[in-house]
DNA sequence: AATGAATGAGGATTCATTCAT
DNA sequence: TATGAATGAATCCTCATTCAT
């Protein structure tokens, strides 16, 4: 279980952005700002560094290319949006101690992303914007997410199943099936349309009783 | 009801293509290709002059930018794909012809759906890469989806709603819940991983299931 | 005296004009106009093609190339601007028979040539505008400016000075100070500013004076 | 009187240039001799680059555009050289001090602007070939020429006419023979036919008398 | 560490000219 | 004769990246 980390070794890493000097802050802070508004590939370096109020070569002093500039703020988010489910004791967690119904873990999962999207929606757009163009990219998201959230999410819906609370279905598809609504859910709450007044806890609510009714056994 | 087309009406306007020269054709086909593959703004008209086998300055001859050869792409699409919903007696179709429940309904839409995007997915992820950064996109969007489209559809859950054969919720909420579903199933299946092995047909089935279960009165 | 002709000869060269078909006239009227407009570097074939009405195609089979189209058109009026100084008589019709003194020289130069450039002068305007670029146009003038018209009318001038009617100044000076004179009134006129209100009588009366006065006898 | 000048006011103006690096020196050294010999349209960047020694990408850190280069060469020699006819104390030198004839006006305009010329004919010879090309260019000479030196001009003209030293012709008309003149002179001199062997001091002296005895009072 | 001038490869676009119809 | 689609070289300009200061 090598991939697997505590919660205090993973923000560790995060924390190592503690490191950066102001003017780093400032150039990921407007390359971000521009990458999630034009998209990467029309973005330019010298508007990035003018918005951060930069010279155009300070960019280069932190990041060897304009690419690492895009990974070094994607590649982290990757793996904090997958961390809950990488966390040793997640498992536990959800099946033996207080989480210890499938409403339990919906409403756990929900509330956990809607917070993390919350806080780094522009760079999920990013990510969604760019995972089309970069192998690397699928390639983080595919270690992190297939080989090790999705098995570990499998077995919770094989223990569900086997508890009768789940709907029989392929554990692929009902994990396809949760994905699908939670994040459709927050993507147009939180990059499609952020301008709508939305209720949110209304709105949470509904999509977890549709994730209970549509899933539950029959 | 003036923005309401036949679908006679409709196949007319894409029909007007086939005035187009061999070597535009070329042209539109290389374009797809390579928009899909790593989006507009990285990819060169000269590739795309390339991959058609047509110089440089034809690409121009047809459309004056780069931009617009996009949106020749696209916007016929964005039409297409809501077309089924401008159709004008698609209301009355499903509500009173045989598709008299709901489970006929969301059935229609999935299968129908479905086709078209088989046949239409490179220009759908086009769509859905660009649609972030093209207000002229998201504008036309607004103007097919939300104006025609989403009110009918919302006619329409109202009266399943009445009947009491739909939970209750807001229109837009067991909307979105639809929209979410089909097209995260689509979406996954055609743009996402599309070299995985899918039993389609089942597929179809559990998410017809998933939205029955997940939308029906309790 | 084989670069000498009659006025009859010299219509007859641009009544080769009339040869032209209805579209290359439509050609040629375009041609002129825009040129005069945007300068001949900075005018497309395409454009001239539109304004005329006719395919791209058909300016290339009148005209080898853009240079050819412009040469057809300023050449000639760089023969026909000079061509009152070529005409055998020229010379004896000042001198001998009823433009016996300076003032008449004078007054006939100028009342036929602000004709000419009152009809010409799109085409002077493009032959000013281009006579810096096209060596041709420069080696033309050369031709019959400098090696007969300029030796004729110094010619007509030392015969005013042995006369005693015209100042003791270089035979090429005097030519100078008509030539300034004239063309400045002219080209201020016609080319700089032809939407100013000019009382066009008074001004040539104004220049002829002033022309008399500057160059008399002391 | 805010729109005049100190001589030395208008120096500090030029001598901001000095802030140039040695590349950009040589880019604008280059666009001079390429756009005075082919003009703008039919000068290229990479032709300039290539003469300059430098990049073609270094011209347009520097100018944004090709125009700007243009611009930035010729927008400050219109400036200078209507400046003598700008500066504050011009008309009062003339009418007051040692000038106080109209011989020595006109000596003094003509020696001033033939040393300018002498100075500044690509420059010059850049102006008169893209004047009819560029609005900017005409609004700029409209606003220095008309608003400020021929109002000027004028008075001084009816001011020799109230002495009884000029002919009796309206200012404008005195204002154009003397322009034109003078202009005539320094444009064959310097830009026609540079090449000529001139005797400038005889030129000189023969254009004023010309002047002279044409404006003189009869 | 930070700057910003310089680079030069590559981008979209224009345009005179050709040629099959 | 006239057309207009096709060409591809050339154009202006952008941009990520380098490097001397």
């Amino acid at each position: 279980m090598s991939n697997q980390f505590s919660i205090e070794e993973l923000l560790k890493l995060t924390d190592e952005d503690v490191k950066m000097s102001e003017k780093q802050k400032k150039v990921v802070e407007a390359a971000i700002e521009i990458f999630a508004d034009k998209g990467f590939a029309a973005a330019s370096t010298s508007e990035i560094a003018k918005k951060a109020g930069v010279a155009e070569g300070t960019i280069f002093r932190h990041y060897q290319t304009k690419k690492d500039l895009l990974f070094s703020i994607v590649m982290p988010t990757i793996t904090t949006f997958i961390a809950p489910f990488l966390v040793r004791n997640f498992l536990q967690d959800v099946t033996k101690q207080n989480h210890q119904d499938l409403e339990q873990m919906l409403r756990f999962i929900l509330e956990n992303r809607y917070e993390f999207i919350k806080k780094n929606h522009p760079v999920i757009k990013i990510l969604l914007q760019e995972v089309f163009f970069h192998e690397e990219f699928r390639g983080e998201l595919r270690k992190v997410v297939l080989e090790h959230a999705v098995e570990k999410l499998k077995q919770l819906i094989t223990h569900f199943q086997e508890k009768g609370e789940m709907v029989e279905m392929p554990p692929e598809t009902v994990l396809r099936m949760i994905i699908t609504t939670i994040m459709g859910f927050l993507i147009g709450r939180f990059i499609i349309m952020p301008d709508l007044d939305w209720d949110d806890e209304a709105e949470k609510e509904y999509t977890i009783q549709f994730l209970l009714h549509g899933l539950m056994k029959r």
